[in-house]
DNA sequence: TAAATCGGTTTATATTATAAACCACTATTG
DNA sequence: CAATAGTGGTTTATAATATAAACCGATTTA
């Protein structure tokens, strides 16, 4: 059986993952209310996606506010594909 | 989002859960095979999986070698197909 | 100006997965 | 027949992971 990227084996990554896959771009208050996480386990698990290269981190403003903006980057992308093909064989699909 | 079941979000459970969709029964020398994993690991999951009422584990005899018989419970499938439907949210499938 | 809120990060803790060591039994070999 | 090696596991220790709690600087509000 195929090895299941243990990156991306996590619902929350998964989640942020998911939403990205579909929406040009994200921002940090979007996804925490999207995934219903708290800040603290949501920016640990956008650090290991961005340091594996699967999404891309700026830290810009919007107005005096700081904002955090992600998106995921090709090389994301291709993992998440490769996941989603190796999980078919989990679940019968 | 959906909530992830955590007992079937894990590799080697899964795909204990996967097999054991497909076919009748299994003893643990082909679970190991089929999963690649170390003895340890699959007798510590099957425990998991035992105790949370997912699958019925019989410890018998094939001749005089001791033979460990798995089966998924209506409970266990009832979970597994549940866990499907969630992750399909997430796979956008 | 003090207190609350926003948008996070860092650090500590609980949970989980994995590996290493072990055990009882059987079969084999010198 | 005693020592050795192999099955088929279980138990226990350790490493990795996820999660929560505490914190921080900047801004707004009372």
């Amino acid at each position: 059986m195929k090895e299941l990227d243990p990156l991306l084996h996590s619902q929350l990554r998964l989640a942020v993952m998911s939403i990205l896959m579909n929406v040009e771009e994200a921002d940090f208050v979007y996804l925490k209310e999207k995934t219903d996480s708290t800040s603290g386990n949501l920016s640990v698990q956008l650090d290991k996606l961005s340091s594996a290269g699967y999404i891309a981190v700026e830290k810009g403003f919007a107005g005096k506010k700081t904002r955090t903006v992600c998106r995921v980057t090709p090389q994301g992308r291709k993992a998440f594909e490769l996941y989603v093909e190796a999980l078919k064989e989990y679940l019968n699909l």
